[in-house]
This record gives structure tokens, sequence and C-alpha cells, in this order.
RNA sequence: GUCCCCGUCGUCUAGCCAGGUCCAGGACACCGGCCUUUCACGCCGGCAACGUGGGUUCAAAUCCCGCCGGGGACGCCA
């Protein structure tokens, strides 16, 4: 063995002990290293176009970055990527809405950067590039381009001189050209392998209403431009998007080489599916919310930040969910129920647990002896307590009714044990204060209510116009604005309570 | 059509880059059981995966090739 074999395997050994190390270590790691990230330096981001407000798809971005940023000791840079105010137009609260969300999920922005407020910057950097004949403006229409571009042909502008194009551009600025008329593009390669790498439009004219610079500019870049100048400016060392801007990268890249700057270092994850949302895009539920299948933009039924709030989820929750998704290339169809798995570890111990009648039935319980005041544990620990009265006249759940019995022995929870009497009449009958050996575990105890403990309740339910009525005890008013548990119903939040009725959206089961 | 990416339990994911400690770990779901005057929580146990065919190697989930399957890009959208 000489003495390089010898460094060599010396060398092997040392990284695989590294390796276990890592191993042992990475038991509580939420997300795997990031390349080439140095503690105190890493500069993340996240760049929304605020076309509507942040779904679980863009918390994820939102957490994700987040999280690194964190672990990293670094910094955490939102930046609204606005340039388009025509096909995605942005919209002027979703602004304060991604900020609002943000800070919610716990995500804190070292810096907050509009990018149609920089639009003169990116002016500068094209102007560079045209100087440089490194991008032109082009006079094709989409259809010409296309032809050129499938067939790997430089089009008749793309040798246009840089003074001339100056010119031309500073027209462009001076609102002489229509829309349509004229593009910049960046100068890539016209064989490349990819024909999505092309050319590519780096400015094109837009003369629309902007919600936040309104008619100040005609000339807008695009996303793969602004994106572009702005990771640089910015600092940004490492880029973490969906993968459906991967080819984004490989035009970048051509900027990045013309100007000498380093490209950060990227990572693409694919797309989220949450079986019980399906696809929904911004702008589908837009067309919802008008037709009136939604109420609003944080209708419980879907799946944006605000609604979840609504809902009661708690924000931790939803980050160690959106982590737990990881930064795999794979497409994800994840079920909310691992969401609800994580809620309910962080609900469950503090949720106030009330009775809630829904599709109430009436029934009389024949042969009580007298009405008695029950105390009932408030919560699985602790020594809280609510009183119900039991009386004879009781309410419970239809559900609960419908599929009873004559005969059936039943407990009304912590209160006493019936035998049903009759279904037409609604009538059960009392067998004794205790709990029965006859009566099985599980669906034969139930809640009910008596009439005076009751307040009217509407519960919201997760899907679009589903809606459950009934009553809910009066206790539960105390638990305004909170989560609490509805036995045998599910988690629910209380949006509104007073004498007069409850309002209640559902959490999860 | 051209180009790119991805395939580990039902689902999500760890492991893959630096092959052995992985007859593959965790979470959710599911199925038993315990606890329980909620079908909740908790506890115990169980089921269950490396898409496929070759190759390299003493050794492959890990490296190479083919195939099959899935997703995406080819906007003057983001």
């Amino acid at each position: 063995m000489d003495e390089e074999e010898r460094r060599k395997l010396i060398e092997l050994t040392a990284k695989k002990e590294e390796k276990r190390e890592e191993k042992k270590e990475s038991k509580e790691k939420t997300l795997p290293d990031l390349p080439k990230a140095e503690k105190g330096k890493v500069v993340m981001r996240f760049a929304p176009n605020p076309n509507g407000p942040p779904t679980l798809g863009s918390a994820r971005g939102m957490v994700v970055n987040d999280e690194y940023a964190k672990i990293y000791d670094g910094k955490l840079i939102i930046r609204f990527d606005d340039t388009d105010p025509r096909t995605k137009r942005p919209m002027l609260e979703a602004y304060e809405w991604y900020l609002e969300d943000a800070e919610w999920l716990g995500v804190k922005p070292h810096e907050v950067v509009y990018a149609s407020k920089r639009i003169p910057m990116y002016y500068d950097y094209v102007k560079k590039l045209l100087e440089m004949e490194k991008a032109y403006p082009c006079f094709c229409s989409r259809e010409e381009f296309k032809k050129f571009r499938d067939k790997g042909i430089e089009c008749p502008h793309r040798n246009t001189p840089a003074e001339k194009a100056l010119e031309i551009w500073d027209r462009m600025l001076a609102g002489e050209f229509d829309e349509g008329e004229v593009v910049i593009r960046i100068k890539t390669d016209m064989k490349h392998r990819d024909p999505a790498i092309r050319d590519w439009v780096a400015f094109r004219i837009i003369k629309a209403d902007h919600p936040l610079v309104g008619d100040r500019y005609t000339v807008y870049p695009t996303l793969d431009f602004e994106s572009a100048i702005e990771d640089h400016v910015l600092g940004i060392t490492h880029i973490i998007r969906g993968k459906d801007l991967i080819d984004s990268e490989r035009r970048q890249r051509y900027i990045y080489e013309y100007f000498g700057w380093e490209y950060p270092v990227t990572k693409h994850w694919g797309r989220v599916k949450i079986h019980e949302f399906g696809k929904l895009s911004t702008s589908e539920i837009r067309k919802e919310i008008e037709k009136g299948v939604y109420e609003g933009w944080d209708d419980p039924a879907l799946p944006t930040i605000r609604a979840l709030r609504r809902r009661g989820f708690r924000a931790e929750a939803i980050r160690k969910f959106l982590l737990s998704l990881g930064v795999g290339e794979n497409d994800v169809a994840v079920s909310m129920k691992n969401l609800y798995a994580e809620n309910r570890k962080i609900v469950d111990r503090t949720a106030s647990r009330y009775f809630f009648v829904w599709d109430p039935v009436a029934v009389e319980i024949k042969g009580l002896p007298e009405s008695r005041v029950v105390r009932i544990p408030k919560k699985p620990e602790g020594n809280e307590y609510r009183e119900l009265t039991g009386e004879k006249d009781v309410l419970i759940a239809g559900d609960d009714w419908d599929r009873f019995e004559e005969g059936d022995v039943v407990r009304l929870k912590d209160f006493c044990t019936v035998r049903v009497k009759s279904k037409e009449k609604n009538q059960l009958e009392f067998v004794s204060w205790e709990m029965s050996e006859n009566v099985r575990k599980g669906r034969n105890i139930v809640h009910w209510l008596s009439w005076k403990d009751g307040v009217v309740c509407v519960v919201i339910g997760d899907k679009p116009l589903l809606r459950w009525g009934g009553f809910a005890e009066k206790n539960a008013v105390q638990d305004a604005g909170k989560v609490v548990q509805f036995e045998r119903f599910a988690f629910c939040r209380i949006e509104f309570a007073d004498e007069s009725g409850i309002r209640a959206i559902y959490t999860h089961p």
C-alpha cells in the first residue's frame, strides 16, 4: 500500500465515522441539512405573489424557509413578486394577509420587499444587459417567436446593435409602444436542448392598473428577471421553492453568468395535494366565492391559513405538519388527518368538554324519581367541573335515537341508566342511577341535555354549506373564542357565544 | 413532439450523495388489547414498503443501464 492509498483509506474511514455520528444526532432533526450552509450567514427568502390569501401550500414556503433561517441563525426575507398586474393581478388586501398569517405562523421576516416598488432598479440592470448585447428588443409576435424557438433559429431582432436596442428601450419606457408590440428578451441559446430555456422574455408592456403602484409603469419585468436580480441584490444564499420553478433557475443562470454573479443554492419540492381539498387554485376559489359556494376566504371549507385559524388550528400544529412533508422533489398527496393528529395532540389536554346535541330529539324519561344536578369533569385532567340538571324531559342526538331499538339499555352519561320504551312516543324508562351491567361501553353511553341547560347552537362544517344545528350546554358560552370538545362529536372552536346562542366552527374529529 | 424531474409500508417521511450497523426506522391511518360513564386522549401489541429487469461488488434501498409508472416545463403567468 503506497502513501496515496493509505491517505484515501483514512479519509474514507473518517467520512464513515462522521456519517455514523450524524445518524445518531438526526433523530430529532426536522429538516435535512442545507448544502453549503454556514451558521449566521444563511439568507432565505419566501417570494409569493399576493393574488389571494396564503393557503397551506404557500404556508409551506413560509414555514420551511423560516425554519431553515432559524436552524442556521440566518435571515428570512419576504419578497412580494407582484410584477404582473394583469394575469396574476395582486390583491391589495392580500399583502397584509401574508404578513399577518406569517406572523401567526411564527414566521418572522427580517425584511419585507415589494418588487413592484423596485422596478426602476430592474430597469438599470436590463439596460446593462442591453449595452452588453446580452438582451434585445424583440418585435416578433408570440406565434412568430414560437416558430423560431421550436426550430432553434434566431429571430431577426436578435442582432440589434446595443445602440439601437437602447433607443428602442427608451421608447418603450416613454410609452411609445402598445402592449404586445415589443418585449425584451434575454439571450440564451436558441439551440438549447430544452426549448423552454431559449431566449426568454424579461420585460413586457402591460398597461393595467397595479394595486400598489397604479399606472406609474407600463413596462414590467417577468418573474424570471425580477427574481434573478433580487436574489442577487438581497444576498440570498439558498432558494427553496416549488419545482414548477426549476426551469426558472436554468433561465436565470444566464443572467448570473453575464454579470459574473454566483447563483444561490437551490432546492425544489414537488406539488402538495391535500386529499380533502383536491386541487383548488386561487382563481377557482375566487369564482366559487362569487357564486356563493364559500362565504369568503376564511370559509372553514377552504385550505387557507385564515380559515384554519378560524377553525381553531394551532400554528405549531400547522408548522409541524408542513415540516413533516420534508423538502423532497416528489409530489405529495397528504391527508388532513395528519394535521388533525398534530393539532389534537396540542388541543386535547386543554379543551373543555361540553355536550352538544345535534339534530335533537325530545324524549321523556318515564318513572324518573327526581331531577338531579350532576357534576361532570370539564377536562380529562384536573379538577374543574361543570354542572347539568338531569330532568325527565331531555334532548338526545337524532343519530343516537335512530340507532336505538326498543328494549335497549342506554346510559345517559353521568346521569342515569334508561331503557328505550317507545320509539313512537319518544319514551325512555328509568332503570337506575347507577351504571348498569347491561350497558355496553361505547355507543350505548350517550350525551343528553335538559331544556333549561341548552342554548341554540350551530356548527359550521368543513365542507361547503355543511351545517349542524342543535343545542349545546350553556356552560360552553364561557369558552367563547376557544377550542372545545363537544363530546362524541368533534373539536370545535366557539366563534361566537352569548345567552342567545352559540356559533361554532368544526375543527376536526 | 422536445426537455426536465420523481418512484421506500395505505399515506407522508428517514436512510441514498460518502454501499455493510437496514431481513429498512418514525408519524398518520388501520386492526387487536388495556384504560375510560366521550366512538377523544393515553398505554401495549400487530399489519405493512425499497416500481421492475439486468449489471458492478465479497456485499446494493444506496452505484450504473434498460423498462414501466407518475409529475412538470415548453406564457409577453407566478
